[in-house]
RNA sequence: CGGGGCGUAGCGCAGCCUGGUAGCGCACCUGCUUUGGGAGCAGGGAGUCGCAGGUUCAAAUCCUGCCGCCCCGACCA
């Protein structure tokens, strides 16, 4: 058994979490470092996933009304600095570009032409955006404003990570402008829903939704909510947040509009993004030890077809057969787009199809001429073991493929589920709470901990205590009743009344 | 940015302590043999040993500086 007992990613999870994940992002080929301090190359296989999920968003977004544009990826450096809390946030982490031409000296290239004033690159939009807005909006009846852009951003973090946290990522930022406060919180609201649906039907992924503590909020929001997913490491990754801006950046950014009854009044403004770190989140939720899982509905192809040659006599009529099933499987529609099939005509024997395997693809079919004189082919899925490979009839795996993935799709979703469900606790003891988030070997944490549902009296003193202790944050509060209890509680950390749990849990 | 670890072929690593001019496994190329499977044998290609200085007759190996990556903190989508 020796051999077959092998993974085909090294370090396993169990043995050294982030470790294994860079493996699978190296072994499933879905990106690399570049030679750019923090910033990655994405390659296609993990392209398409983004590629995918813009085409999926995209079109939610068009049927809500948003209308996709651009905006320079160079902002005045003052523009920041009209939202107190905003610059705050992000001052810190900033690219700033001082120059405009570059020299030589002394046979080197040097930054010369000193700009009268710098620039930023895009930490987020929200200033350029509403400078544009402030001149778009004049009275009731430009509104709502509802624009989306797909972009890169640039954020100066000291450590990253690829997908996860990179200096340079790629997003979307959704801005509208409203009339009220309540059509913009509503807004904000519904493309929360549309994250959830992304998560969940596409990505395969349970979110929890909920609104953030004031300390998590977004620099300059009144309200943050957002999707949070549990990775199987049992950390948090916030998968997608929608901001209620208020009037904040409205008045940052002189957004006024003459109302019905001829006033003029400040305008009411949301954000919402989502970022290539999902699909971080992908290969953390579903990626085991021989490499990375895709969801079908997301996956950049479907299916692989492996042709087997016993002989060179073999090569033309097998690859005819081949090439005659992948015409007729891509005739499929899957998930909106056209079934994604590849033909691996390599001569490697087994180890093609691990290749595979490791790049996660749903369905791999092996060809050969003992299957062709059955009119079957032998499948394997990769939900299941790579041993676990059975003989279908060739009409029959036409006819039921989207069924097939369809099946993958959803068992990948439960067992992404089931997962979060087994390590989402409530506690209600201090002394539990701290033994959950506690590993057994603080030098070498194992994998530990998972969601905690405990009260929380709301103050920013108790959150703060237990971020220092025990690097637990307050995920979300979460919408779901059944998550945030039926009524008041004792703080987990004080012991003072509380309204409802919430979501405790370190994070990403 | 502080503490720790690491950087040698596409990937994973050995060699470094005790300097002598580069090796292993997988992958790749060629040939033969195999053939429902991460194939076997033989041959072969591929590395300015992270970068820059220094010590030395000689540096992957010793010294200094820098860069990058990973882990643990502080910061964050």
């Amino acid at each position: 058994m020796g051999k077959s007992e092998t993974r085909a990613i090294q370090p396993t999870r169990e043995e050294n979490y982030s470790e294994w994940y860079q493996q699978v992002i190296k072994a499933a080929d879905l990106a690399e470092a570049s030679p750019v301090r923090g910033c990655m190359v994405i390659k296609p296989w993990g392209y398409e996933v983004w590629e995918n999920i813009r085409h999926v968003l995209d079109g939610m977004f068009k049927a809500e009304g948003v209308k996709n544009a651009y905006f320079p990826l160079f902002i005045p450096m003052e523009f920041l600095q009209k939202e107190a809390e905003h610059v705050e946030g992000f001052a810190t982490e900033c690219a700033v570009v001082t120059h405009h031409r570059l020299e030589k000296s002394d046979g080197k290239l040097v930054p010369a032409g000193e700009l009268a004033e710098p620039l930023i690159v895009r930490p987020t939009s929200e200033t350029i955006i509403g400078e544009s807005f402030s001149r778009w909006v004049k009275s009731y009846r430009d509104l709502p404003v509802l624009i989306n852009q797909w972009a890169n951003v640039v954020r100066w973090e000291m450590r990253t990570r690829i997908f996860l946290r990179t200096s340079e990522f790629l997003w979307q930022e959704g801005h509208t402008v409203h009339a009220s406060a309540d059509e913009a919180m509503a807004l904000a609201g519904r493309m929360l829903d549309l994250y959830e649906t992304l998560a969940r039907d596409y990505l395969a992924i349970p979110v929890i939704k909920g609104r953030k503590s004031e300390s998590e909020r977004f620099p300059g929001a009144v309200e943050t909510m957002c999707i949070e997913a549990m990775m199987q490491d049992r950390k948090a990754l916030q998968a997608g947040t929608s901001h209620f801006l208020g009037r904040n950046f409205a008045k940052a950014s002189n957004i006024l509009f003459q109302s019905e009854r001829g006033r003029m009044e400040l305008a009411w403004t949301t954000s919402w993004g989502v970022s290539t770190r999902l699909i971080g989140g992908l290969i953390m939720s579903h990626a085991d030890d021989d490499g990375m899982v895709m969801p079908p509905k997301i996956a950049p192809a479907h299916v692989v077809l492996l042709p087997i040659f016993r002989k060179d006599s073999d090569r033309q009529p097998v690859m005819e057969y081949v090439e005659n099933l992948a015409a007729r499987l891509r005739e499929k529609q899957y998930a909106g787009r056209r079934l994604g099939v590849e033909i691996d005509a390599k001569e490697t024997g087994g180890a093609r199809g691990w290749e595979w395997i490791k790049k996660g693809i749903p369905i791999r079919v092996e060809i050969g001429p003992k299957d062709m004189a059955k009119g079957a082919v032998f499948m394997g899925r990769r939900d299941t073991s790579h041993r676990d490979r059975k003989s279908v009839g060739t009409d029959l795996f036409v006819d039921t493929v989207t069924d097939i993935l369809d099946d993958i799709q959803y068992k990948t979703y439960q067992k992404a589920l089931e997962f979060r469900e087994a390590h989402t606790v409530f506690i209600d003891a201090r002394d539990g709470f701290y033994d959950f988030f506690t590993p057994s070997n603080p030098q070498q944490p194992e994998i530990h901990g998972g969601f905690a549902l405990s009260h929380w009296c709301g103050s920013p003193e108790c959150e703060k205590k237990i971020k220092d202790e025990l690097s637990v944050t307050i995920r979300c509060i979460p919408y779901d009743r059944n998550l945030a209890g039926d009524g008041p509680g004792r703080c987990i950390c004080c012991g003072k009344e509380s309204p409802c749990r919430v979501v405790f849990a370190k994070a990403y």
